[in-house]
DNA sequence: AAAAGATTAAAACAATCGTTTGATTGAATC
DNA sequence: GATTCAATCAAACGATTGTTTTAATCTTTT
């Protein structure tokens, strides 16, 4: 914990006000002085505030995404063992259950989620393309895995649901963030949401979307 | 189509730049150079960026809620004419339906359903206010209508479903907008969407999702 | 026609943005 | 001990931000 390395200082401190105020929204000085370091450790340790995205992106992304595919191939496995198209829950929970770990976790991990939900939608291409650059083999294996799950389905429509799943899954680390107003509108709701009752009744959603004829 | 009018001018470059670049990305001088008037104007005739922003929203998002409070008073009231509590497709629909609508119809509309699904997961939490102050009443409605639906589901658990509803439903917007790259990194998606089939296979897919147990 | 008010125009406002500069420090290398 | 290289610092860079100002123009009223 006691990293007082420049990098991961300026690192920790983006990863939190990105995700708080957004990429445009966090500046270099907000950063750097919550980061107690001299405003120019930015652009001398990775070249410009966009390869600092790219930097707190990677981090975290990339051992997620590693859970993912590991998670998926098990299944596949398993699935290709006993001889049998790929059951749907294990698959939904393997794309979604690294995500909510994180969120069940809270600290870097759940601010992370919450900029990654943030930068899918970005207007920016550029931010947009940081993104994908580390996402885009997950989703395709993810694609080809739901096609032979639901082998009579056409691809185009198999997309389409995973859409939704990907949508469904987004806006819920929004609002386990605990700023969303359509919760906190809400008088009644509980004060503290149980993220494990609500990974499970996501899950058990998707599942039932997929499914369908 | 031919209104020059200054205030309107400003509002259909605004709803456009907003959409495409984000609030913060576009600015008053590339929204007042679009409308071909001065860049004062937006200070004069709305106050600031942010009360253009709210009137922006405010033209078009009033119609589109009342249609949607339209159409779920005649499901309760069809409901209630049977005697049964109301069906969970036409519920659906009346939430989803107005905004696909308006996906479909294109143009000015399409951008703003795309300005909307941005704001309302925007790190700024005025511009969530702005979004808000409009949608809080539309959303109670659904809350307490899925509740009706689903007497047997604690409200808690209905509210997160219906999270998941609008989950997938703004990204559906944002994936309908053409620029979405899960959409686009499969080569062989077909170059146009057929718009109306998209809606009907999420509104299946968030019914099934709804109706388990 | 004259006066009053509403609208538009060009220009400057102060503030902030990401970035660069040039000097200074500290530690490692020869 | 002198030199070299990476790291940190305060300061300023040019550009852009939303907004305000002041004068000019147009419309309406008297």
């Amino acid at each position: 914990m006691e990293e007082s390395n420049t990098k991961d200082r300026i690192l920790n401190a983006a990863e939190r006000l990105f995700a708080e105020q957004g990429f445009r929204g966090a500046g270099i000085r907000a950063i750097t002085q919550m980061a107690g370091v001299n405003a120019a450790a930015v652009n001398y340790h990775f070249g410009s505030k966009e390869q600092l995205l790219e930097a707190v992106i990677e981090r975290r992304i990339v051992p997620i995404n590693e859970e993912r595919m590991a998670l998926l191939e098990a299944v596949l496995l398993e699935a290709e063992r006993q001889g049998i198209k790929p059951p749907m829950e294990p698959l939904v929970r393997a794309l979604v259950a690294p995500t909510i770990r994180g969120l069940v976790q809270g600290g870097p991990e759940l601010r992370f989620h919450v900029l990654a939900a943030r930068m899918v939608t970005d207007p920016d291409p550029q931010l947009q393309a940081i993104f994908h650059k580390y996402m885009d083999r997950a989703i395709l294996a993810f694609v080809s895995a739901f096609c032979g799950a639901l082998p009579d389905l056409p691809m185009e429509r198999v997309v389409m649901r995973l859409q939704f799943v990907i949508g469904a899954m987004l806006h819920t680390v929004h609002c386990l963030h605990g700023s969303h107003p359509v919760i906190r509108i809400i008088r009644e709701f509980p004060e503290k949401l149980d993220v494990e009752a609500v990974t499970e009744s996501l899950i058990r959603f998707l599942v039932r979307g997929m499914e369908g004829v």
